[in-house]
DNA sequence: GCTTGGCACTCGAACCCCGAGAGTGCTACC
DNA sequence: GGTAGCACTCTCGGGGTTCGAGTGCCAAGC
């Protein structure tokens, strides 16, 4: 009993449980297969794979269906990632490129993956830890309200409401102003937090308070938002393909929606050294993800990675095409934000 | 046959089907509302009902289920909209307080509705094109493009870059963006692009271009965005509920995905002139919504109405109670963007 | 020792039938 | 106009049966 022959048979089943979305028999597995062996070495082979824990059969006399442990299996050594058409990645270069700003690019980059993989997009904002600020805002709002706008070299934008708790005077706003940028000029975070520590020895010791309350609101927001942020789109495709798993939508949608879900599966997988990360059904940790598997992998600019995108489906989804898709959109991705 | 008894039986029986989902009958009708008349009376009356067109029947032999027509008169003439009780109204405003800025607030308002009202939650962002340019911000971004950011008085803020074309001279840049804020300086849309127009004269005949398409950028993101942003919560909501609309789950999705759905009704339902307007099945015009009614009012600052908030369910919804908690949070909403 | 054909066995899906129950519409009566 | 009675219709659910796919095992073959 080669092991060789096992491995293929697993293969072949995933292959054609993804197909058909039905247990999958010895018999139909040579019809389609050429294993050139009889239906009933693959039964022996898959008694043997289902001891091993890679299959089992929903109920006696059905076929067999594949195990998390099985798509791992296949995921990690019987697939090959195998690469968009040409018409295909210009198609995605051609889109994303027409972007006009950082969110139009993360709108379409979420709505591509979904169109890709006919399954549900998400896409992470740049991380603000990981970018610099490239320039800090004030604008004075009524007599005593100041909007703080932050803007990073991702081309994301932050925005928060000051009271300054006195009458603001113009011109000590625009001296602020100036130092703050002095300040930030293309640091990264952890540099940037100690020079604005500093800052007040800049200033009278009466207008203190001010500036304190504008660097705590700036330390805050970078904190804030360092709790990323997601964007899902597709999630209609999860309803489509009819008996998908039509009755347990309803805790998937809810984990969808919460985002702490997602940012814990991308932190996590932010880990994993691979190009392309996956995670499959139980692996998720999540109850609500349980018949659901999550491909994610990198993006970033020219200094390297700075978020994730990914798709989320059925276990039983199109491994290969999902995580060429997701492959794709993150180069094109990081290409625009790299070249803007 | 009296006509005030007919439109009673129509409200208990929209009442007694939003609440247990079965069509209902003569005799449980008469258990459970004091109507003061036999079945056979009631099923007299049914039938001129189902004659109007106010009820239907799912087949021979079932009860009565109401008709779109029939949940029309009921939200116009039968129901009262009670308003919520004292704790839940603070529980919102607490809410909504803790809001740090505009996309929070926005956030906080979507999720408030699709916790209280049990359904799709459904946000517009205030309108650029009835609210004021605050502040414009130009920052070069690289040697050659400029960031262009807008901020509105209800603190939204948009931000696109432009490719200048040449090199950018930082003196010229400041000069730029001082003309363009006392360009903006409160104006509304109508005069703000007027005066935009004119702006070129006040620069040397070289730097027209750049001023140019620096103006253009601008009218270009004030029209596109004037095309609403709408933000949903609750999705997963449509999915609990079980048996809800289990099977036509999926075209549900995919209208709301739809941005441009959303954005039509909304806009249909800001000519009505009821504080709380409401669109029930096939008045929605689109296919997927058919079963699905919207609820929907405006919110405002202190100079009036300037988008729309709403919750989505099925027609078989408690529309009182949804009615309520909609026109609950657009006034909580108003009061914090009139007082920030 | 692996592979194969044969065979008995299991079990879910589909179908049909039937009875129970809910609800209606009609008609005659108050 | 309201009411009671009654015949009729139709869905839903249970029970029984058949059908077929698929398995597991065994004995024979290469």
């Amino acid at each position: 009993m080669s092991e060789d022959r096992r491995l293929d048979v697993l293969r072949a089943i995933v292959e054609d449980y993804v197909a058909t979305r039905e247990p999958v028999g010895s018999r139909a597995l040579v019809e389609r297969h050429t294993l050139g062996v009889s239906p009933a070495t693959i039964r022996n082979d898959m008694a043997a794979l289902e001891d091993a824990g890679y299959i089992a059969q929903p109920h006696t006399s059905a076929g067999r269906v594949p195990t998390d442990k099985g798509y791992r299996v296949f995921v990690d050594r019987l697939s090959t990632v195998k690469p968009l058409s040409a018409p295909e990645r210009r198609a995605i270069g051609s889109f994303l490129e027409d972007a006009v700003d950082l969110d139009d690019v993360v709108d379409r980059s979420v709505r591509l993956i979904a169109q890709l993989t006919q399954q549900v997009a998400v896409v992470q904002y740049p991380s603000l830890r990981r970018s610099a600020l490239r320039h800090i805002e004030l604008v004075p709002v009524g007599p005593r309200h100041l909007l703080v706008v932050l803007i990073t070299d991702t081309g994301r934008v932050e925005q928060r409401t000051l009271d300054a708790g006195l009458d603001l005077d113009e011109l000590l706003v625009a001296r602020l102003r100036a130092q703050l940028n002095v300040c930030v000029a293309g640091r990264r975070l952890p540099e940037l937090t100690t020079a604005l520590r500093d800052l007040g020895a800049a200033f009278e010791p009466e207008h203190a308070p001010l500036v304190a309350s504008v660097v705590a609101i700036i330390e805050e927001t970078l904190a804030q938002e360092s709790e990323e942020r997601v964007v899902l789109a597709g999630t209609a495709n999860l309803a489509r393909g009819g008996a998908d798993f039509n009755n347990t939508l309803g805790p998937v949608l809810e984990a969808l929606e919460e985002q702490v879900v997602l940012l814990r599966l991308l932190s996590e997988m932010a880990e994993d050294e691979a190009a392309v990360s996956v995670r499959i059904g139980s692996e998720t940790q999540h109850v609500g993800l349980l018949e659901t598997s999550f491909v994610t992998t990198a993006y970033g600019d020219e200094h390297g990675a700075i978020a994730r995108v990914g798709s989320i489906g059925p276990t039983r989804m199109n491994y290969p095409g999902t995580m060429a898709a997701v492959r794709a959109v993150a180069r094109y991705l990081t290409r625009i934000l790299a070249g803007s």
